[in-house]
DNA sequence: ATCATTTATTAACAATTGTTATCGTCTATC
DNA sequence: GATAGACGATAACAATTGTTAATAAATGAT
């Protein structure tokens, strides 16, 4: 029950290709500003996000304070899937960090899409093998390595979301302060 | 690519039954002494467990350190299941903490009971999700909690761990030292 | 262009964890 | 029962992070 995404069905980029021809229409394309909230913490998801153009990231609240764990960019699909697939309220929120156009589909046309071609349900299954990786991956990577540790691998990993993504949503990904980051930064 | 289970399969008490008149001789059970290893890091996973009685824990070598990142008790499934999956040499070992009996399942046994019941890979795809909620779950926690917080954490959610599990393990699941998870629970 | 807001850096001090080492207890095994 | 090894608690000191606050730089909006 958690944070998650659902490329699979809406990136055209990916192994899977909706047939844009027959299904194009289904998807509605939205430009928003930075900070824009697409699902608030709490609401029940009932639309599939994918990114154009921009980039998104999910927090919650902890006490207060911003918790950001994951970051999606172009060519990404996002959701908050438990929410989107069993009618749940979505236990994050998911927003825009910069100005974003995306592409927007409906539970019900989603579905549609999914009961017409049940052979994609192989690649949901391994798309969600993919997620699972990648929790596990971080997952550990937090119990082996130290907060500097951390950030000197996701400078070598993933440059781009340093490049991208301000600082003190690095920070919380990190698990650490904006303060504690800056002084990491200064000794890397 | 990481650390999972596989409980659907062999897992008698879950949602899924297995047909244990049918298929309960392709399962060997195996009585091991505390400290067994069952799969090396490094191993390609040519097997399935289920734990009748004992307990287990998955961990991996970091710099010369032991870093224990799951465990499981009776009832539950065990694999490396990417290995097992896709061939792959494990990137984490199977060990046993105490005395435990475990029923065994062979890759071609275990392939075979899913050839002939389809039906079973709808519950693998719920398993996985379930697996994913699991992770997605603990990486929350390490981001937004301290380890005092983890530590309590644990303690409400699962005694049984702290009951069973010797502490300089649980210290390493908490990404912490035996030192100062003994500290901890000093104060707490 | 100006003003307000957001973001990042730095400093000072408190709190926590890591490291290393010692000591006592428990357990398994012979 | 003796002995070796595993396990947990504790101490002392170094290193790191959190907290709070002040400041500077970058960004956005009007």
């Amino acid at each position: 029950m958690m944070a998650n995404q659902i490329s699979p069905s809406l990136n055209k980029s990916s192994d899977m290709v909706i047939d844009w021809e027959r299904y194009g229409h289904l998807f509605k394309i939205k430009t928003v500003p930075a900070k824009t909230i697409l699902l608030n913490e709490g609401e029940v998801s009932r639309h599939g996000y994918f990114i154009k153009e921009g980039c998104i990231r999910l927090w919650f609240n902890n006490k207060g304070k911003d918790v950001t764990f994951q970051f999606f960019f172009e060519n990404e699909g996002v959701s908050s899937i438990e929410s989107f697939k069993n009618g749940e309220p979505s236990l994050f929120s998911i927003e825009t960090i910069e100005p974003s156009t995306i592409y927007v589909i409906s539970k019900n046309n989603f579905d549609k899409i999914f009961m017409e071609n049940p052979v994609y349900n192989a690649f949901v299954q391994e798309t969600i093998y993919k997620r699972l990786s990648h929790y596990s991956r971080l997952f550990m990577s937090y119990i082996k390595n130290t907060p500097e540790e951390r950030y000197r691998e996701l400078l070598k990993n993933s440059p781009h979301i340093i490049k991208r993504v301000p600082q003190h949503y690095i920070a919380s990904y990190l698990g650490i302060t904006s303060v504690s980051l800056s002084r990491i930064r200064n000794r890397v």
